[in-house]
DNA sequence: ACCTTACCTACTGTTTCGTAACTTACGTAG
DNA sequence: CTACGTAAGTTACGAAACAGTAGGTAAGGT
């Protein structure tokens, strides 16, 4: 027993630190916040708790840092999709970077689409995807204001918008299949068309660029 | 202290039961399933918990028969809602029969949306919600097979649908308003017709690049 | 009077967070 | 090369919260 005995290595304080936020990701992404205890936590990172405490203050600091990390990720991945463009081509962009980012990083995605921890009264707002939607929903509001619509609907928007794709790649998380590519295609003419414009074949996306 | 000394009254075993599913729809709802300990529920309903036990055999009795009771209940209302009219009717009935369900039953819903606790592996699926797009992705299976679209996307869009409406509904318990018929009509619009048309102004997105 | 049904108090064992007090590896000055 | 200070790490524990149960009590119909 205790096989790490001779791998046990005395890591720098940085390096420590890494290591426990990836470790940590990998625990909170299975077994969500309140069900992954620091005990565990420092286990797999082959250390004792104190360090952890040492390092973050507790699970909720750790947690903290993993979350921001993961939500500044995916919000610079959407920023970056919607930069340029047609309208359209923005909306493609959008919904194929997200796929893209919960096919590589699925990790980070289920700390995103588990509930948060904070339970801060009032507000039932469990996931994180949340403040997702909030940033989406800023840019909207700015698109609208400047195309000249209603400005207070945009929220509506972006939470539709950000709840199609989010939804669609937890679903997607588990089947793992069509690729995502072809997903994508089928979320941005969704979104771009509606449901009036149902594309007939399965794969229209010869056009790539 | 102990308020509940002079009402504490003796139920029969039907009416604590129901006392206790109601009791226990607000609890879970506010705290999440790991979040509530079984003490607290039986205090809540001003009674100990092994009679919950009795009632119940635990806590995962309760929430299995709130959960399944509310599930039922939102894919009875869906049903009805896409049962008959032309398929515009149905997408906007259904959108406006979910939103109405979340504004008449916040707690169901937040139940509804938060995390599963059956932490099985492999499965990343948090939430009840995809119980619900399941059962979409079935009804859409066959409506696609019979318009003659490849029935392998129907999951794509029925899980998009459900994504859609949901966590609108769930961005709408917080701030609670525009009022639902507005919302739904919104969504129906970008359900049906797409960003392309958005509603309230002819469509001035001819600038392109 | 009695017995069924609803109900309670009080406990066991486990799991958890968080901390106090002690120990070991490692670079470097003399 | 060796003594030593500091950063990295450990063991062991306290306190609280929790699920679940054993065994006893009282209400109320018949």
């Amino acid at each position: 027993m205790d096989v790490n005995v001779a791998r046990r290595k005395r890591l720098s304080a940085a390096e420590r630190r890494n290591q426990l936020i990836e470790v940590g990701r990998g625990v909170f992404a299975e077994r969500g916040y309140e069900g992954t205890s620091v005990e565990v936590l420092a286990e797999r990172a082959g250390v004792s708790k104190p360090i952890l405490y040492e390092h973050f203050g507790g699970k909720e600091g750790l947690y903290a840092v993993i979350v921001d990390r993961e939500i500044e990720h995916v919000v610079a991945i959407i920023a970056a999709a919607i930069s340029d463009g047609s309208p359209r081509e923005r909306v493609e962009a959008a919904a194929l970077g997200f796929l893209q980012y919960v096919e590589q990083h699925p990790e980070g995605f289920a700390i995103l689409a588990h509930d948060a921890p904070t339970a801060r009264p009032g507000s039932t707002m469990s996931s994180l995807l949340n403040d997702v939607a909030e940033r989406v929903g800023q840019v909207f509001a700015a698109a609208f204001k400047e195309a000249g619509y209603n400005r207070k609907v945009a929220p509506i928007y972006a939470h539709a918008l950000v709840g199609m794709v989010t939804f669609v790649g937890q679903w997607w998380t588990d089947v793992r299949k069509p690729p995502v590519e072809q997903v994508a295609s089928h979320i941005a003419a969704l979104a771009w068309m509606g449901l009036r414009h149902l594309p007939t074949r399965p794969d229209p996306i010869a056009r790539k660029r």
